[in-house]
DNA sequence: GCCGTTTTCGGCCCGACTGTTTTCAGTCG
């Protein structure tokens, strides 16, 4: 095994040892080394080899023993015994909101409940509101949780669709049959959470793409399969349709199965006014059903369909029925952001908190990947769970960046590390101090611990964006898509806030959060506020979510002028410099005016 | 389970919220 699998083992036996009630240091100490391992900057072979396991932070003598039995033999009896000891149902228990290992473990002794379905039919029944500790409302969450859980069961992350799409859309690419293909749909449109993946293929051989589609690899079932159409469904679940048109018919299917149904409602409505029909097949010179070749408006491609309605071409993110219409009669509409106009990223994580990598490692891959800069923002302390930094770590991590950066820039780099941090926005204050933010080039504040007044979390924000030393606010809505629901917030108060304050509004662009949600991005525009496209990341991995968080931000309508990590780093330090002496200013000409 | 110029036991452990309580346990990030 290595240090990622060994480490994903400890973790799991730390969570069983909850599940039966240990010592909650002891079940710490197996996640402590779990993320020890995961940090590690080199293989774990080597580190067994010399014998150096020993000398790591946490890692005592009994977890050297199993570390190094999983590591050498891949199994660990004591692992295998405590997995045994606790049904399975237990663990999937755990991933119910509300549900730690105190009530799971609860629920398992006093009712003998063993699975969520178990759990759900005595909730139902009354019984989980009996037991000391529960009552009605524990009893009510938890079958609403069991029934959230169900209605995401069908849905899929962009994320996950899209990597899925990649390799089905580069094999039918490379058929000899196929002419044209795209994919379509919600995928196409860039929706955040889609439920299957759509396909459209030109070819004078639709049986032989579609025999081709549904042997590919990954294929679990063929769940339909005719002429000019199939349905399969893939590993984890994701169902992918195909439809086969011939090259004439293929912009207008393409623009059909994009949709979405609302946008495709216009369409079709603005062909009926010029006494034309809009359908899959085409656009005839008919109002009434047709495939009539002879009565055909050829079009090549989509955008001589939007031209033969008096319409610019609508990119696919904006058809959603949200303003694009009114946009492509005035064109023309907005140049949307392109992703490879970011620079680099305002909100990331290292070691120093609950990130994977290196300040050095980070600095390498960045500067390679051709970022101009990369931000640390690491959290502050009281994100205990993710190791959060006080005010003294901070510091020293200041001066390491420092540091670090003259290094790259003796070796005529010019990337740079930016100092930063993502300070938690506390009930009533940040957690760090206003004269330590002042020393940071980049300041994300963020709510972690949300609670249910509406009223209350938004004043936190708004605090928050009047700091002047806040350039912008991390995951608004602290949403996690598919798991949980935003924080009850007034979106539009906190985004006025920002605007007063000159305070920037982030885009999270991991694909759990796309947060801010791009419903929200045109009334930002239009109040003059700013978006700083983050990945978040806690890997170097991670930076690839800035090519998603751009095709978000393009759903949102934002162009590069909206976008502040666009900016070249001379323009974006002026930039972040311009808060806090803006609002200086401001208040130094309030009391002056006070005086008067 | 780890750690130790408080050295072999006792401490490790932020801040906030909810719900079930009547002073706090459990959960979450």
């Amino acid at each position: 095994m290595d240090k990622d699998q060994v480490a994903a083992v400890l973790m799991e036996i730390g969570t069983l040892l909850e599940l039966k009630g240990e010592n909650p240091f002891k079940t710490r100490a197996y996640a402590n080394a779990a993320r020890t391992l995961e940090g590690l900057d080199e293989p774990l072979e080597r580190l067994l080899a010399e014998d150096r396991l020993g000398a790591l932070k946490g890692i005592g003598e009994a977890l050297q023993e199993k570390i190094t039995a999983l590591a050498t033999t891949g199994r660990l009896p004591y692992y295998e015994e405590l997995k045994a000891s606790i049904p399975a149902g237990l663990v999937a228990m755990l991933q119910i909101p509300g549900l730690g290992p105190k009530k799971v473990k609860a629920l398992w002794d006093r009712l003998s409940l063993t699975t969520v379905e178990e759990l759900e039919a005595a909730c139902l029944a009354g019984r989980v509101a009996t037991l000391d500790g529960f009552g009605d409302k524990t009893q009510a969450k938890i079958l609403e949780g069991i029934a959230h859980r169900r209605q995401y069961a069908a849905r899929h992350l962009l994320s996950d669709a899209l990597a899925a799409a990649d390799p089905i859309l580069e094999g039918l690419r490379a058929h000899p049959d196929v002419i044209r293909c795209s994919s379509a749909g919600s995928v196409r449109r860039f929706k955040e959470v889609i439920g299957d993946l759509d396909f459209v293929v030109s070819s004078k051989q639709p049986a032989a793409v579609i025999d081709f589609f549904t042997r590919q690899p990954g294929v679990q079932s063929v769940s339909a399969q005719g002429e000019t159409k199939a349905s399969v469904i893939l590993a984890g679940g994701l169902q992918a349709d195909l439809r086969v048109v011939s090259d004439r018919e293929f912009p207008f299917a393409l623009a059909y199965f994009t949709g979405s149904k609302e946008h495709n409602i216009v369409m079709r409505q603005r062909a009926l006014e010029r006494s034309l029909r809009l359908n899959e097949y085409g656009l005839f010179r008919s109002p009434t059903e047709t495939r009539d070749p002879a009565l055909l408006v050829p079009c090549q491609t989509e955008e001589e369909i939007f031209a033969a309605l008096d319409l610019a071409p609508i990119p696919p993110e904006l058809r959603e029925d949200k303003g694009e219409f009114a946009a492509a009669e005035r064109p023309p509409l907005p140049r949307l952001l392109e992703w490879s106009e970011l620079r680099g990223s305002l909100h990331n994580h290292s070691n120093w908190s609950d990130g994977r990598h290196a300040l050095e490692d980070i600095a390498t891959q960045m500067a390679a990947l051709g970022c101009a800069y990369w931000a640390i923002t690491d959290h502050s302390k009281a994100s205990f769970q993710a190791n959060g930094l006080d005010a003294p770590r901070l510091r020293r991590q200041i001066d390491e960046i420092r540091a670090l950066n003259d290094r790259l820039a003796d070796q005529g780099t010019e990337f740079r590390l930016l100092t930063g941090v993502e300070v938690d926005i506390l009930k009533d204050r940040l957690d760090l101090n206003d004269d330590l933010l002042a020393q940071l080039e980049v300041v994300v504040a963020s709510l972690h611990v949300a609670g249910s007044d509406e009223a209350d979390n938004t004043q936190r924000l708004i605090r928050a964006a009047q700091n002047p030393h806040v350039h912008m606010l991390g995951h608004l809505t602290g949403r996690l898509l598919l798991e949980r629901e935003p924080y009850r917030v007034n979106v539009q108060a906190v985004l006025d806030a920002c605007a007063e304050t000159g305070t920037w509004v982030e885009l999270n662009c991991n694909p759990y959060r796309f947060d801010l949600d791009w419903r929200f991005w045109p009334y930002a525009k239009i109040r003059g506020v700013r978006c700083a496209i983050n990945c978040d990341a806690h890997r170097n991995e991670h930076a690839g979510f800035l090519r998603l968080g751009a095709g978000v931000a393009r759903k949102g309508w934002l162009t590069r002028a909206d976008v502040v990590n666009t900016l070249p780093w001379p323009q974006l330090r002026a930039a972040l410099a311009a808060k806090p002496n803006g609002l200086r200013q401001e208040k130094a000409s309030k009391s002056r005016s006070a005086r008067r």
